[in-house]
DNA sequence: TTGTAGGCGTTATCAT
DNA sequence: ATGATAACGCCTACAA
C-alpha cells in the first residue's frame, strides 16, 4: 500500500481512479439498455426487439448484443418497462390474510409458479372484507400490475367480470366467464362427501358439521357435499348438528361449545377446513373428549400441520400449493393470449388418525 | 398542446365513457398528472411540488389542485414516479418462505405497518439458501425498491452492508450498523433462558434441547440462553441431550428419534421454536410419551398455533407480528432521514399445558 | 411562488 | 432488418 507520507502532492486519485474502472466493468451497478446497445454497436431498438423478440434480427447482431448484455450484465429495468406501455412484470395477488397457513400455501405456489417466468407477485390483503378488497385492487391497478390473481375473496361476480375489462384476472374458488377472465376451483362438493362418506363408512351416523362463512362458494359447495352423503346414505339431516363457523381455530373451538350446549348426540364431526377442527379438538379435550376414542374427526384441506396435531388428522388433500401455482400458470398463459387449462387434482382422503369406526 | 401523433383515426376524445367498454386494452380509471394541472389551471410542477410538498404554494393554487385531484380521483402513477428518480413506493422484503407460520406473522405486520404510509411490500423468498437469497435482492433492486428488509438470512454481515450503500436497509435478527442500515432482533437469549428455567424450576434437571440450524444468530443465542440457564442452576451441560435440528416440525419429530436412541434419560425438552415443539409431540407419542405427563415440553415464538396444540404448547412469546411491523416502522424512519428506534416487547413466557412438575 | 424544459430506461412508431 | 425519434407520467433543476 502507498503510504500516506508520500503522497503529499502525489496524485492518489489516479490510483483509484483506475481501480474503480476496473471494477465497473463487472455487472454490479445499473446498466442500461443504451449502454448494451453501444458496446454492440446497434441501436437501443435493436436491443429492444431482441429482448422482446419483436422482430427478426440478425445473427451477426444478435449475437453481439447477447455477449455484450452478458459481460456488462444487463438486466431490463421493469419500470421503465413498465412506464413505456410495456409490461410492469408484475402480478398482483389478492389474498386475505398474507399470514394465514390456508392461503401462505397458495401464495408460495404463485410465488415459485411466477418466477420462472420473470414476473413478480404483489400481495395484498383483503381482510375477509369487501372495502378492502376493492382497495387491494385499487392498489394493484394504480401499480400497474400486468394481471390480477384473485383468491376467494368477497367481492361479488359482477364486479370482479368488470374489472376483467382493465386487467386479466385469474380467479380461484369461483366459477365465472369472460374475456380475458378465468376461474377454477376445487371440488369442495365431492371432498366433502368424500369426508362424510368416510365417517358413515366407519358406521357414525350422527355426524355434525362445522361450516366456514357461508358467504363463500366453497363453504357452501362444502355444506352440500356433506348432505349429498347424508342423503345417499338415507341418514335424515339433523340441524341442530350444523355450526356455522368461521373457518378460524377459534371458531372451531366455540362451535364445538355451541355444539356441546345444544346437548344433542353426536359420534362424529366433519369440519369443513382443517383450522377449525384443530380447535374442535381442544374443544372437544375441554369437555374430556378424546379423539378419535370418543369423537372422530375429520378436516378438510390437508394443511401441513395436519400432520403433526395430536392426534394427526384425517382430512382431505386441497393441494394449496399446487392450486396456487395453477392459477399463476394460468395468468401467465392468459398474458401469452393463450387459452388457460388447469388440471385440478381430484379430491382425495387423507386417512390419518383422528377418525375410527363408531363404538358398539 | 395537441402533440398527437398522426393518428389513423380520429382523435377520440375519452370524455364519454362508454357503459360497455369492449376494448380492454385502456384501463378505464387513468388520469395523469398533467390532467389535474390542467383542470386546476397550474402547471404540471406546481402539482407535483404540492403532492411531494417540495415547495411553499400558495392557498388558491394548492386548493384548486385539491379539488382537481378529487374530483378526477386521481392517483400517482408509481411506476413513472419510479422511473423519474422518484420513490417507487415499494419496499423489498426478504424472507425465507412465505407461507411459513412464523414468517407469515412477519409479513402480515409489515404489510399493515407499510400501508398506512403508501408503501407497497415486495416479498420475495430466500428459501434458507444463500444463492437464493441473493438473487432475491438481486430481483428487488432491479425493482428499484426504495428498502430492503430483510428478515434473518444466510448472508453474511459483510455483504449485507455493502448493498446497504445502495439502498436503505433494516436488518431483523442481525446485530449490524452502518449508514442506511438498521438491525435489530428479539432478545433470543434472554427468552431461551426463561424456558429453560421454567422448566428447571419445575424440577426438571435433564433438559433436552432441539436446536436450530446453528448458521443462524437466534438459534445460536437460543442455544446460550439454554445454557445460561443451565449454569445458572448448577446442571451440568449433557451433550447427549443437545439435539441439532432445523426448525421445522419434521425436524423435531426427527430428533426426539434420536434422542431416544441414544438412551439417555430425560425429563423435558426445550424446542427452540414451536414448529420443532409440534413435531416433538407427535414423536414422543409414537413412542408412546405423553406430554405433559411423561415429558414436559416447552416451545419458542407463541405461534398461532401453539394455542391449539394437545396439549396447548407452553412457549416463549415472541410477538413475529409487531416485530415485523416494528422492521416497517424502522424502514419508513430511514427513508424520511429519521433515526429509528424500535421498542421490542421483552420475552415473556407464556404458560400452558405441556409443562408440568417433573415427577420424581 | 410558479412555469419551462430536460430526463429517467424502454417500447413503439415511424422511416430508411 | 435497422435506426431515429417520439411517447410513457412524473420529478427536478433552472429560469422567470
Amino acid at each position: 500500500m502507498p503510504t500516506k507520507t508520500a503522497a503529499k502532492k502525489a496524485p492518489s486519485k489516479p490510483a483509484e481512479r483506475s481501480e474503480r474502472t476496473e471494477r465497473a466493468d463487472r455487472p454490479s451497478g445499473v446498466v442500461t439498455l443504451e449502454q448494451v446497445a453501444a458496446r454492440a454497436g446497434v441501436s437501443p431498438s435493436t436491443v429492444s426487439r431482441i429482448l422482446n423478440g419483436t422482430a427478426t434480427v440478425s445473427e451477426v447482431k444478435r449475437a453481439a448484443v447477447d455477449e455484450a448484455i452478458r459481460t456488462l450484465g444487463f438486466r431490463p429495468n421493469p419500470v421503465a418497462r413498465g412506464l413505456a406501455g410495456g409490461r410492469t412484470m408484475s402480478i398482483g395477488v389478492v389474498t386475505q390474510r398474507i399470514s394465514s397457513p390456508f392461503y401462505g400455501e397458495a401464495l408460495s405456489g404463485i410465488e415459485v409458479a411466477l418466477e420462472s417466468a420473470g414476473y413478480v407477485p404483489l400481495f395484498v390483503s383483503g381482510n375477509w372484507n369487501e372495502a378492502d378488497e376493492r382497495k387491494a385492487i385499487e392498489t394493484l391497478l394504480s401499480r400497474r400490475v400486468d394481471g390480477v390473481i384473485v383468491l376467494a375473496g368477497r367481492l361479488d361476480n359482477k364486479e370482479l367480470a368488470a374489472l376483467s375489462a382493465s386487467v386479466p384476472m385469474v380467479v380461484v374458488g369461483r366459477q365465472l366467464a369472460g374475456e380475458r377472465l378465468f376461474s377454477f376451483s376445487f371440488d369442495n362438493r365431492a371432498g366433502a362427501r368424500l369426508a362424510t362418506e368416510h365417517l358413515i363408512s366407519l358406521g357414525h351416523r350422527r355426524i355434525a358439521l362445522l361450516l366456514g362463512d357461508l358467504v363463500h362458494d366453497d363453504a357452501i359447495d362444502r355444506q352440500s357435499g356433506y348432505l349429498d352423503a347424508l342423503a345417499a346414505a338415507n341418514i335424515p339431516v339433523d340441524p341442530e348438528l350444523i355450526l356455522q363457523s368461521d373457518y378460524t381455530e377459534a371458531g372451531g373451538m366455540l362451535a364445538v361449545s355451541r355444539l356441546m350446549e345444544r346437548d344433542v348426540a353426536f359420534s362424529a364431526i366433519f369440519s369443513s377446513n382443517d383450522q377449525m377442527a384443530y380447535g374442535a379438538i381442544l374443544g372437544l379435550a375441554r369437555r374430556n373428549l378424546r379423539v378419535p376414542d370418543d369423537v372422530s374427526i375429520v378436516g378438510f384441506d390437508d394443511l401441513i400441520m395436519s400432520r403433526y396435531t395430536m392426534p394427526p388428522l384425517t382430512t382431505v388433500r386441497h393441494a394449496v400449493y399446487e392450486t396456487g401455482a395453477q392459477a399463476a400458470s394460468a395468468m401467465l398463459a392468459l398474458l401469452q393470449g393463450e387459452k388457460p387449462r388447469v388440471q385440478l387434482a381430484a379430491p382425495e382422503l387423507v386417512m390419518r388418525e383422528s377418525a375410527r369406526r363408531a363404538v358398539r
